[in-house]
DNA sequence: GAAATAATTAAACAATTATTTAATTGTTTA
DNA sequence: TAAACAATTAAATAATTGTTTAATTATTTC
């Protein structure tokens, strides 16, 4: 849990998480969306994997990371606990935006 | 949004919303949970007011702090967008969480 | 098997964040 | 109005995190 929150505090990491939403990417393919280094990268890469937030995926030379959905579950869940919405007002909060949506 | 990343990122600002789920505080009873100081402690819930996750008031020589829900919200879509759950899968999620309690 | 590529780890340095001690502000009450 | 209390701000120090350069590992290709 610890390790999650401290891998989401970083913006740059957050931006990683966001580029790996449609597709699997090589630490190469990040790097042209950031202005730091390789290992700056890596190092990104290794906290956001230590906190299960990524999977990591060796091929050849390459290594794919994609994201890990696990553990966004587990986030949701403490924000439920934290703010007392329990599962009902999680639920009403839902419907309220797709009624928004629709508007 | 990047403050509030920041200040859920500590282990001891993310209990002291624990703390204040139930009902507002002042820091000195805050402090009979925690170790450190009480500036430490100012320092904290400053950084959560910047963030508004806690609000302030002022009644006397005490001050009370107490939990702000807007923010949560903000949190939730972040992950939703994040994770492409779009609102129907969290509405499953939620709704498979209750099936569970329920058995 | 040498050269090139992809990515990492190690070590040093820079920057940020947290904690403490000391001093200060504002409020109550004797 | 002086003493006590609640909490804060300021300044210094300690601890953690992030970034860089340099060296290393693993894989492919010529």
């Amino acid at each position: 849990m610890e390790s999650l929150w401290k891998a989401m505090a970083d913006g740059n990491r957050r931006e990683i998480l966001m580029l790996l939403r449609k597709k699997k990417m090589t630490p190469s393919e990040l790097a042209e969306h950031f202005h730091f280094t390789s290992p700056a990268l890596s190092s990104h890469l290794r906290i956001l994997k230590n906190a299960d937030l990524v999977t990591e995926e060796k091929l050849g030379k390459n290594r794919y990371y994609s994201l890990d959905e696990r553990k966004s579950l587990e986030v949701i869940s403490f924000f439920e606990k934290m703010w007392g919405y329990n599962l009902n007002s999680l639920k009403e909060f839902v419907e309220n935006k797709e009624r928004k949506k629709k508007q």
